[in-house]
DNA sequence: GCAAGGTC
C-alpha cells in the first residue's frame, strides 16, 4: 500500500484538510517539529487504497541570505552586495521543519502539495520538494510522484474537488518569488548599509541605530512625508461665509442655515450678497424634500479593514492588532486573521455561528433576534481565494480572553460579523430650502427609520442630534441674524494609520500579512512617531531621507516603484521571460541606481547638515582614548557610542545601558579607560573597555563583550581573574564577581542574554577570587574581608575563604536574583546550588583556572 | 546590525 504525504502551508490548514478528506476520522500525532502535527487516515488514492499523512510547514521553510563573509559591514563594500553569492538557509531553525519533513517523507511514495494557492505558496511547494524528494521511497515507483492541489476555499466541496483534479506545481511562479527575494535582499541591504555607515559616521543625533531602506518601508514613509509636505506648503486662504439664523415661530429656538454658495473667496462679491440678503426681513420656505436613504451593512471583514478600524476606532496600532488577532486565532476564538477576502464561502454555516454567539452577554439578545426574524443574506464581497473572512469561531467572555485590548478586538470582530448578517440601516434625509431674496439657503437633518445593523454597531448609527423645525412650504420665518464672517482654510492633518493602510493597499505596498510590519518599521527606525489620534508624524530623519531621495532619484521613495518591479518580475511567473534574465536586468538597474545614489549622496547630506549635529559637536566628554589620550565624547542618541574627534573613530556601546567612568582605570591591552555599564539598580553591572568591546583582543572573546568575558590572564578585571563558576541558569554563561558592585557585592552572569545575579555579602570591605577551587563543586573560592563590626563570623574574625555555594557560612548569606523579570526563572533549590558541579559534565575538572573556565565556552 | 515574505 502506498503512503501519500500531503503538506499544507500552516498547521491549522492541515487539520482542516485532513478532517474534510477523512470525513472526520483521522488520527493525529505530534510531529518532530513542535509546531506541526501529522493527521493520518486510510483512504483511496487514484483508485488504490493508500495511507494518508496530512501535515504542514509553517510558512516559508527557507530564506535567503548572503554568505557569511559578506555580513561583515566593515570589510564589505555595500556595492558588492549586488553580486555577492547568496544561499538558502532555514527560515526558522527552532521549528526544525526540514528534519521533520525528511522524517515524514522517508516512508512516503507520493507527495501532494496543499500550499496556499498564491505565488508564495507555489514557492513553498518547491522548498518542500527540495527537502522531500531526495528521501522519498523510490522503489517500484515509476509513476508520477508529485501532485499539486488547487483550491480556492477550505470547504468540503472545494477540498474534495481539488483532490479529484490534482495538477502540478508551477515552477515559474516559484521562480518569480525567488527573483523578488533576491532583489529585495540585495537592494535593501546595500542601501541600508551604505546609508547607515555614511550618516552615522557623520552625525550624532539621528537617534536611530539603523538608517534602513526597503522597497516597501521607504514608500510607506514616503506617504507620511508627502502629507507632511502638504501641511508645510499649505497657504491658508481667506474666505467669507454668510451666517444666517432664522426663527420658525416666536416660541421656538433659532436655527442656522447653510448658504447654497457655501463660501466665497472674493470679499467684494461676498459683501454684494450680504447686502442683498440684508435687505430682507424674512426667509421663505421654498421646498421641503425628504428622501429615504440607506446606509449599507458592512462587507465581511478582511485583514486591512480590521487594521483600519482597530487603529481608528479602538486606538490599537496595526502591529498590536495583528498580535492580538494571532492570539485570538491560535486560541480558537476567531478564524484565520490574514485574508484579503470579503466574501463568505457559499456553504458558510451562519446558523451555527449565530447559535454559538447566542449566549454572549453583550450581543446574545441581538443574536436571538437575528435568528428569530431570519438573518439577512450578506453583501457580495470579493473572493480572493485565500481564506474566508475573519469571523468569531466561538463565544467568549472578557474573563476568558484576559487581555483588555484583545477582548475589544474580539468584541469588534463579533459585532462586525453580526452586522454583515443584519439589515441595512434606513433613515430619512430631510432638506428644507429657504429663499432670502434670490439667495438660497438650507438646513438638513437625518432621522432613523430602521436602525438595522447600527443596532449592533452603535458607533455607526445615524446622527439625529440635529432636529429640524416643523415647517411647511411657503412658511415665512423671521431672520434673526445675518453676518458675513471671515474664515481661513485650514491645512490637512498628518496621515492616520488608517489612511496609510488604505494608501498602501491601493499601491500594492506590502501584503495583508506584512502591512503592519512595514508601519511598525518606520516607527522603530525613528522615521515617524505616532501622535494623538494615531496619526503618523514624520521625524526630521524621516523627512530628510525622503526629501533626499526626491533630490537624487525620486523613484526610490515612489509608491509606484514596487508595483513596477513586480510587473517585471511577473513576466517570470507568466513564463514570458527567463528567471535569470529578469533578475539580472533588475539587479543591474538597481545597482546603477545605487551607484548614482552613492555618487550624489551629498545632495541628501546637505539636508542632513542643516538639521543634525556633526559627531564632532555631539555628546559630552566621558573617557580617554587609548590612542591619543584625549577625552572621547559620549553620544547618547541611538546608536550609543563614543567618538574620538582627534582620531575620528567611533566605538559602539551597549544599547539601553547606563555608562559611567570607572576610577580612571585603563585596559592593560590598549590604554582605553574602562567604563562601568549598568542596566538599572536591579540589573547587572560590568566593566567594559571601549576598544575591546568593538575589537575583541582574544579569539574566544565575542564582539560586544565586557571585561567579564575577557580572557586576559593578568588583568585584575578579566573573567580569568574574577570568574567564579558556570552560571547556574544558562548554558554558556559564567558567574563573574562584579568589582563595581561593592559594597553590595554581587556575582553576575557574563552572558548578555542571561540575567542571573547572585547577591553576596553586604558587610565586606574587599572580596577577591581565590586560585583554589571548591572540592565539592569546583567553583572558585572567595576570599572575603568583612567589616570589623558587622562580621557574621564567630569571635569577631574578619577574614574567611570558602566556596560561595558549599561553604556553610557563605551559602546562608547569598541570594539568587534575576536582573530582569522577563527571563524565565529556574528554581534555585538547595539541590540546585550544587549545579556548579555539573560544569565538567563528566569531564575531569582541569586544574588550571584559565583552562577550567575556558572549558565552559566550548 | 540589513529586505520582504510566509507563519507560531
Amino acid at each position: 500500500m502506498k503512503t501519500v504525504l500531503m503538506v499544507a502551508e500552516k498547521p491549522s490548514l492541515a487539520a482542516s484538510i485532513a478532517k474534510i478528506l477523512s470525513r472526520n476520522s483521522c488520527n493525529t500525532r505530534k510531529g518532530l517539529s513542535s509546531a506541526c502535527s501529522v493527521h493520518e487516515y486510510p483512504g483511496d488514492f487514484q483508485g488504490q487504497s493508500a495511507h494518508f499523512k496530512v501535515t504542514s510547514v509553517c510558512g516559508h521553510v527557507m530564506c535567503i541570505d548572503f554568505e557569511g563573509k559578506y555580513n561583515n559591514w566593515e570589510k564589505v563594500d555595500p556595492s558588492e552586495l549586488f553580486h555577492a553569492p547568496t544561499f538558502k538557509k532555514e527560515a526558522n531553525p527552532k521549528l526544525n521543519i526540514p528534519k521533520f519533513l525528511e522524517k515524514e517523507a522517508k516512508d512516503s511514495d507520493i507527495v501532494v502539495l496543499w500550499l496556499d494557492c498564491d505565488k508564495e505558496g507555489e514557492n513553498i511547494c518547491f522548498e518542500v520538494l527540495d527537502i522531500v524528494m531526495p528521501v522519498m521511497k523510490r522503489q517500484n515507483n515509476k509513476g508520477r510522484v508529485v501532485y499539486r492541489a488547487q483550491f480556492s476555499s477550505i470547504t468540503d466541496k472545494d477540498i474534495h474537488a481539488a483532490m479529484n483534479s490534482l495538477g502540478e506545481p508551477n515552477e515559474n511562479e516559484s521562480l518569480c518569488v525567488e527573483a523578488r527575494q533576491e532583489l529585495d535582499l540585495r537592494v535593501g541591504c546595500a542601501f541600508t548599509r551604505f546609508q547607515t555607515k555614511y550618516f552615522q559616521g557623520k552625525y550624532g543625533n539621528l537617534d536611530s541605530s539603523l538608517i534602513s531602506y526597503g522597497p516597501c518601508q521607504t514608500p510607506t514613509l514616503g506617504f507620511c512625508v508627502e502629507r507632511h509636505d502638504k501641511i508645510q506648503s499649505f497657504k491658508p486662504e481667506t474666505y467669507w461665509q454668510l451666517d444666517v439664523e432664522v426663527k420658525g415661530s416666536n416660541d421656538e429656538p433659532t436655527f442656522n442655515l447653510n448658504w447654497s454658495r457655501v463660501r466665497l473667496f472674493d470679499q467684494q462679491v461676498a459683501i454684494h450678497y450680504l447686502n442683498k440678503v440684508k435687505d430682507n426681513k424674512l426667509a421663505i420656505v421654498q421646498s421641503i424634500k425628504t428622501k429615504e436613504k440607506v446606509k449599507q451593512r458592512p462587507q465581511a471583514l478582511n485583514t486591512v479593514e480590521m487594521l483600519r478600524v482597530a487603529s481608528s476606532s479602538l486606538n490599537i496600532g496595526p502591529q498590536q492588532t495583528m498580535q492580538a488577532a494571532e492570539s485570538l486565532y491560535t486560541r480558537g476564538y476567531i478564524s484565520y486573521p490574514r485574508t484579503e477576502t470579503t466574501h463568505y464561502p457559499e456553504n458558510f454555516e451562519f446558523r451555527s455561528s449565530l447559535n454559538q454567539l447566542a449566549s454572549g452577554n453583550l450581543w446574545g439578545s441581538y443574536v436571538k433576534k437575528l435568528i428569530d426574524i431570519g438573518y439577512s443574506k450578506p453583501r457580495k464581497g470579493t473572493d480572493v481565494g485565500d481564506h474566508p473572512p475573519i469571523t468569531p469561531m466561538r463565544n467568549a467572555t472578557e474573563q476568558e480572553i484576559g487581555s483588555f485590548d484583545n477582548w475589544r478586538l474580539y468584541e469588534y470582530i463579533v459585532r462586525h460579523f453580526l452586522a454583515t448578517l443584519s439589515p441595512d440601516c434606513k433613515y430619512l434625509h430631510k432638506e428644507i430650502v429657504f429663499l432670502i431674496g434670490e439667495e438660497k439657503f438650507s438646513c438638513t437633518g437625518n432621522s432613523p427609520l430602521e436602525p438595522g445593523f447600527t443596532e449592533i454597531m452603535p458607533w455607526m448609527s445615524i446622527d439625529d442630534s440635529q432636529t429640524l423645525p416643523n415647517l411647511q412650504e411657503g412658511k415665512k420665518c423671521a431672520i434673526e441674524k445675518v453676518a458675513l464672517v471671515e474664515r481661513k482654510t485650514g491645512p490637512p492633518d498628518y496621515l492616520t494609520e488608517s489612511e496609510l493602510i488604505t494608501l498602501m493597499e491601493k499601491h500594492g505596498i506590502g501584503t495583508d500579512a506584512s502591512i503592519s510590519t512595514h508601519i511598525n518599521n518606520i516607527g522603530q527606525r525613528n522615521y515617524v512617531t505616532v501622535v494623538s489620534g494615531r496619526r503618523l508624524q514624520p521625524t526630521n530623519l524621516g523627512i530628510m531621507l525622503v526629501h533626499g531621495y526626491k533630490k537624487i532619484d525620486a523613484d526610490l521613495a515612489l509608491p509606484t516603484m514596487r508595483s513596477a518591479v513586480e510587473k517585471q518580475l511577473n513576466l517570470i511567473a507568466l513564463g514570458k521571460a527567463e528567471h535569470k534574465d529578469v533578475t539580472k536586468h533588475a539587479v543591474t538597474i538597481f545597482q546603477q541606481k545605487f551607484l548614482f545614489f552613492v555618487q550624489n549622496v551629498l545632495s541628501m547630506d546637505r539636508l542632513f547638515e542643516v538639521t543634525f549635529t556633526p559627531l564632532s559637536q555631539s555628546g559630552k566628554p566621558l573617557s580617554r582614548c587609548g590612542k591619543c589620550r584625549r577625552y572621547m565624547k559620549h553620544i547618547t542618541a541611538a546608536p550609543p557610542r563614543l567618538y574620538c574627534s582627534t582620531c575620528d573613530d567611533t566605538y559602539d556601546l551597549p544599547a539601553k545601558t547606563n555608562v559611567k567612568m570607572y576610577k580612571e582605570l585603563k585596559c592593560p591591552l590598549d590604554d582605553f579607560e574602562l567604563l562601568v555599564c549598568s542596566t538599572g539598580s536591579q540589573g547587572k553591572s560590568y566593566l567594559l573597555c571601549p576598544y575591546c568591546y568593538n575589537h575583541p583582543p582574544f579569539r574566544d572573546m565575542r564582539k560586544g563583550s565586557g571585561c567579564n568575558s575577557c580572557t586576559h590572564p593578568g588583568c585584575i578585571h578579566s573573567r580569568s581573574t574574577l570568574g567564579v563558576s558556570p552560571c547556574i541558569s544558562c548554558e554558556n554563561g559564567i558567574l563573574v564577581l562584579d568589582p563595581t558592585s561593592a559594597p553590595k557585592w554581587k556575582l553576575a552572569c557574563n552572558d548578555n542574554r542571561c540575567s542571573t545575579v547572585v547577591t553576596l555579602f553586604q558587610d565586606a570591605h574587599r572580596i577577591s577570587v581565590s586560585e583554589d577551587a571548591c572540592e565539592k563543586c569546583a567553583a572558585y573560592e572567595l576570599i572575603v574581608d568583612f567589616h570589623k563590626e558587622k562580621t557574621p563570623l564567630e569571635k569577631n574574625e574578619t577574614k574567611h575563604t570558602g566556596c560561595v555555594f558549599c561553604d556553610p557560612i557563605f551559602s546562608g548569606l547569598i541570594k539568587l536574583k534575576q536582573a530582569r523579570l522577563t527571563v524565565k526563572r529556574k528554581p534555585f533549590s538547595t539541590r540546585g546550588r550544587g549545579r556548579g558541579r555539573s560544569r565538567g559534565r563528566g569531564k575531569r575538572v582541569p586544574k588550571d583556572k584559565m583552562s577550567q573556565l575556558a572549558a565552559y565556552f566550548v
